[in-house]
RNA sequence: GGGUGCUUAGCUCAGCGGUAGAGCGUCGCCCUUACAAGGCGAGGGUCGGGGGUUCGAAACCCUCAGCACCCACCA
């Protein structure tokens, strides 16, 4: 083995076995446990997130194989709608050209060139980390068999009368010119004006004041709403105003929903760009104030680039559809009525200005004051959304009956409520647990889901029209015709509308398994999935998962799993943490702070650093601040640390909680600690080379193991149960840190230690049994590590199992160790002798370190006081002793014989003396001693404290009592001893 | 406005009713034959404030303060 651990000649070769072999496959009959990869976007590559959740996923994976589980982590990469066309957008975008250059077709030939690059260097990452997925039935969202899904699924819920196609106010981007479902709307506070205007009376009085943010969607206003308690506008309400700018009139309408102390009291009611407007509209009609102008209500003013309606409908060239063509023409033509002509065809914010100084002119404007208002932003453009009333396709999921009127249950009885109940009947559990408390208020909360986009990447939706416009459902539009109500009018258009990008991901766990095909789905000439078979693999044991994604994606797979199998998605959603950098600020690239998980694993120079930082980055303000940034948070770079420290680092950070601060010396850190397991291993085989132990016929027993052998087995067993406890309960960082501290602590430190002096005679019985202890100890580490840190423990394995004439896999380490394997009932006198031992050896070196006697230096030990059991243990250990205390002699101090002045430690009844003799200076040991007295003092005085309490005594269990009895009295001899000590200095 | 977390050593975080812990950092002494990416030792905290429950509270309850996130319709 060389020297130093250096993951980089070891981890490649691994990876590449293991897949060759073939060791990723559902292997075996035993119970079947499945995780699903949440698929990452084909956007890019993976960040730390990815990489921390894969480390989780991995771990319980290559844990539950090695436990004999049938083991499936499916794994597979999303198409990503909205992100990754705006990717290939962007890149035409540099050459000048706009999608509609190269035409649909053309355009998702090149979105599908980017997919497969993209899709190859996060594979080629997950690889590198470790990933141990079934790359043989690796899935895209896009692929065949996942396409048929998403069709069938459309169409199924479509014929339940749960899917429907409505006119509906959705959040528009004008960006990217598309809708969007409200979970992808963020608000943000932004700075605006409050803008108070008069809308005469009708019959020429005052009429009333309105406070609006928004001033250019007054051409749509329907109503203005007061509150009905409301005394300064209660002579109002029912008479009509005369809408500015235009020569409509409009009624004053009563609703609670207005607040009266807000502005003026009266909001402006714009139902075809307002979700609250929306609201009060649908609650006036048919009360029959609207009944003058029913329709007009719902007209939309502004078009999908957010520009006032009018002129630019003359054009309407640009609809690509019957649909849209049917669409734009029915608002036109009313809307045309509406907006005066001066305003048409100008955006929002010129139309804006437009009408407020049109108002100012003509004496209507009363007041314009700074307001800071939520405004609704795009996720993906960042763009102000635009409330817009368009078609869409909508899954309905909050009403009671069939969307078309058949009999049935509606959206909220066959879709929410089983998926309600899988959560709080506990037939799903969320780990940490307070999380399903979200997801249940969310779904409680829930809206319909808009699944259309306007988009070309993606599920194409399975729905024709015909030249009336009637609606076709079906898996093609043979189906859709043979599914006909009645006989299509003229020929057959496709909608030309994709779907939501997570429509596909929430079929995720079935149709991956092959659903719906009966037959083997066959992907390149293999089986990738078979839906008789593989749903054996539903539920999953867990999904691991980000809270970032309960609402777009985890409840929306058990909505669709529940409906489609009847069966839950998962029996276990385990919420990770978010990564967010050393400081607990969010990692993205425009801040500069984001690390690609290669260049931990492989470590990158300052420059190349710096040039793949900001090589994205368009504004040089930004490219400028990124790179200041990475010169002072690396100012040497990224050392490489190795795929397993950095799976060791995510374990280790992952606590329960929402956030993980990554810190890259931790990672260091943990590096160091695949050195100390190296050179450990490296120890071991150094001594037990060749040796035959463990060979079947060797002879050492149980018996002959030494009180150092039997502690080391029983701290493994303990660890080891630990270990298990906390991968059921995911406590990633508990186990890691379980099994940090064992090799570290117990395995190295001191039973490496301990075991040298017992090798010294290499043919001993002694070394034999020792021996076969490192090794044995040894491999099951390697064993229990494997899981989270696979290559190193593979590699050095593969030393150590031979020793043992192990006729393990040849590729693999495949079974974890157990605690029974290790736990050898009663070693209660062993655990008490290594703990004597590591008393007189720590006080033997804190009396070298305080009174600087250096560490090289070979001193004597006199043993004095002490019972039999020390005196036994003492020459038990004598070679131990002599070794790790670096003694020239150690002996008992015999009857009669004067103690000389001597530094001591106190164990117990023993004391162990180094006689001062021209090693150690007396003053400074009278002052040791004085202050370990006043410490001991305290701790006795507060037992005393507690044992004096009669309550104390009375009310604690017994067990606590006489421990604390027990204390008292332990304390209480060590200071009469050290008393005596210092005593017998002063007398010298 | 509603909700969920968090506040423990210089930093990052475990502990969640019975002697305050870990890693990193700091300070000594050491190249001791696996490892200086190391060894040995040390220092460092009235567990955010205030009440309460209890024999006993960092932990349970109440309250206040600060921080973070999620949801929500103040135009």
């Amino acid at each position: 083995m060389e020297k130093s651990f250096e993951p980089g000649q070891i981890e490649p070769k691994w990876y590449a076995r293991w897949e060759a072999a073939g060791c990723f496959a559902p292997q075996g009959d035993g119970e079947p446990y499945c995780i699903l990869l949440p698929p990452p976007n084909v956007t890019g590559t993976l960040h730390m997130g990815h990489a921390f959740q894969q480390t989780v996923m991995d771990a319980l994976s290559r844990y539950q194989r090695m436990r004999g589980r049938r083991t499936l982590w499916q794994g597979g990469t999303d198409h990503a709608g909205i992100a990754t066309q705006k990717i290939v957008e962007n890149q035409l975008a540099a050459d000048g050209k706009s999608r509609h250059d190269l035409g649909r077709e053309a355009f998702i030939d090149r979105v599908w060139q980017w997919k497969e690059l993209s899709g190859s260097t996060i594979t080629h990452q997950m690889r590198r980390i470790g990933a141990s997925v079934d790359w043989s039935r690796e899935r895209f969202t896009m692929d065949e068999g996942l396409s048929t899904a998403v069709r069938r699924v459309f169409v199924q819920w479509y014929r339940d009368g749960l899917l429907y196609r409505g006119r509906r106010l959705v959040n528009w981007d004008p960006v990217l010119m598309t809708a969007v479902s409200e979970l992808e709307v963020n608000s943000e506070e932004r700075d605006g004006s409050l803008w108070s205007i008069r809308y005469p009376a009708s019959d020429g009085g005052d009429g009333i004041v309105v406070a609006t943010t928004r001033p250019e969607t007054m051409l749509g206003d329907v109503a203005v709403a007061v509150h009905p308690d409301d005394e300064r506008y209660q002579h109002l309400i029912g008479k009509t105003l005369t809408l500015p700018l235009t020569n409509r009139e409009i009624p004053v309408i009563a609703d609670t929903y207005v607040e009266r102390e807000f502005g003026t009291g009266a909001v402006k009611i714009t139902p075809a760009h307002d979700f609250n407007d929306y609201q009060v509209w649908q609650r006036h009609v048919g009360s029959g104030v609207f009944d003058a102008l029913p329709e007009r209500g719902l007209l939309a003013i502004l078009d999908k680039e957010a520009r006032i309606l009018g002129d630019t409908l003359e054009s309407a060239a640009t609809a690509h559809t019957v649909k849209h063509a049917a669409e734009q023409a029915y608002s036109a033509l009313e809307i045309r009525e509406l907006i005066p002509a001066q305003y048409r065809g100008k955006s929002t914010r010129d139309a804006r200005r437009q009408i407020v100084a049109d108002l100012d002119a003509r004496g209507l404007l009363v007041e314009t004051k700074k307001h800071k208002l939520q405004v609704p932003i795009s996720q993906r453009s960042d763009a102000v959304i635009e409330p817009m009333l368009t078609d869409q396709w909508f899954l309905d999921l909050t009403s009671d009956t069939r969307a078309d009127g058949k009999p049935g249950p509606g959206g909220r009885k066959a879709i929410t409520e089983p998926a309600l109940e899988a959560v709080r009947g506990g037939a799903i559990r969320f780990v940490p647990e307070n999380w399903s408390s979200t997801y249940t208020q969310w779904l409680d909360n829930i809206q319909d889901w808009c699944v259309s986009r306007q988009l070309w990447w993606g599920h194409r939706i399975p729905a024709w029209y015909d030249e009336a416009g009637n609606i076709f459902v079906g898996e093609d539009e043979a189906d859709a015709r043979a599914h006909a109500a009645s006989a299509p009018v003229g020929a057959l258009t496709q909608d030309e509308d994709v779907l939501d990008t997570w429509f596909s991901s929430a079929l995720w766990p079935f149709s991956t398994m092959g659903w719906p095909h009966d037959q083997p789905t066959i992907d390149g000439g293999k089986v990738v999935a078979d839906w008789s078979k593989d749903q054996a693999f539903l539920p999953s044991a867990v999904l691991v998962t980000g809270f970032d994604i309960i609402f777009f994606w985890v409840a929306r797979m058990v909505m669709a799993t529940q409906y489609f199998t009847g069966k839950v998605p998962f029996r276990e959603v385990y919420i990770n943490a978010i990564v967010r950098d050393a400081e607990g600020q969010k990692m993205s690239k425009s801040k500069g702070n984001t690390i690609d998980p290669l260049d931990l694993i492989d470590g990158i120079d300052l420059e190349t650093l710096v040039q793949k930082s900001t090589a994205s980055l368009l504004i040089p303000q930004v490219r400028e601040k990124v790179e200041k940034r990475i010169r002072k948070d690396y100012p040497d770079g990224i050392t490489a640390v190795g795929a397993d420290a950095m799976r060791f680092t995510f374990a280790a950070l992952a606590t329960y909680g929402r956030t993980i601060n990554f810190d890259l010396r931790r990672a260091e850190g943990y590096k160091n600690f695949c050195n100390k397991l190296w050179n450990a291993a490296r120890f071991v085989l150094m001594n037990c080379d060749d040796s035959g132990i463990g060979k079947a016929e060797s002879a050492i027993g149980k018996a002959q193991r030494s009180g150092a052998e039997i502690w080391i087995r029983s701290r493994l067993a303990a660890t080891l149960g630990e270990v298990e406890a906390h991968f059921a309960t995911y406590r990633f960082d508990l186990l890691a840190q379980a099994l940090y501290e064992f090799v570290w602590n117990d395995y190295c430190d001191w039973f490496l230690e301990l075991a040298k002096p017992a090798l010294a005679d290499a043919s001993s019985a002694q070394a034999e049994s020792t021996r076969r202890t490192l090794l044995e100890v040894l491999e099951a580490v390697l064993r229990a590590l494997h899981p989270i840190t696979p290559f190193i423990t593979e590699e050095i394995w593969h030393s150590v199992a031979p020793l043992l004439a192990l006729t393990g896999d040849s590729v693999s380490v495949r079974t974890y160790p157990t605690q029974a394997e290790f736990d050898d009932g009663a070693n209660v006198e062993a655990i008490a002798d290594i703990e004597w031992l590591r008393a007189v050896l720590g006080g033997v070196r804190r009396i070298r370190s305080e009174m600087n006697v250096s560490p090289g230096k070979q001193i004597p030990l006199l043993f004095a006081h002490g019972s039999a059991l020390d005196r036994s243990r003492s020459e038990r250990f004598g070679a131990q002793i002599a070794f790790l205390a670096r003694t020239e002699s150690q002996r008992w101090l015999t009857d009669g014989e004067s103690e000389p002045a001597s530094a001591a430690a106190i164990v117990g009844d023993l004391r162990v003396l180094i006689p001062l003799a021209g090693l150690i200076d007396l003053g400074a040991e009278k002052a040791r001693l004085v202050k370990e007295q006043k410490r001991i003092e305290g701790e006795i005085a507060k037992c005393n404290g507690k044992l004096a309490s009669t309550t104390f005594v009375a009310n604690a269990p017994a067990a606590v009592v006489d421990q604390e009895r027990q204390r008292l009295a332990d304390f209480t001899s060590t200071l009469v001893a050290l008393r005596e000590q210092a005593a017998r200095l002063i007398e010298n």
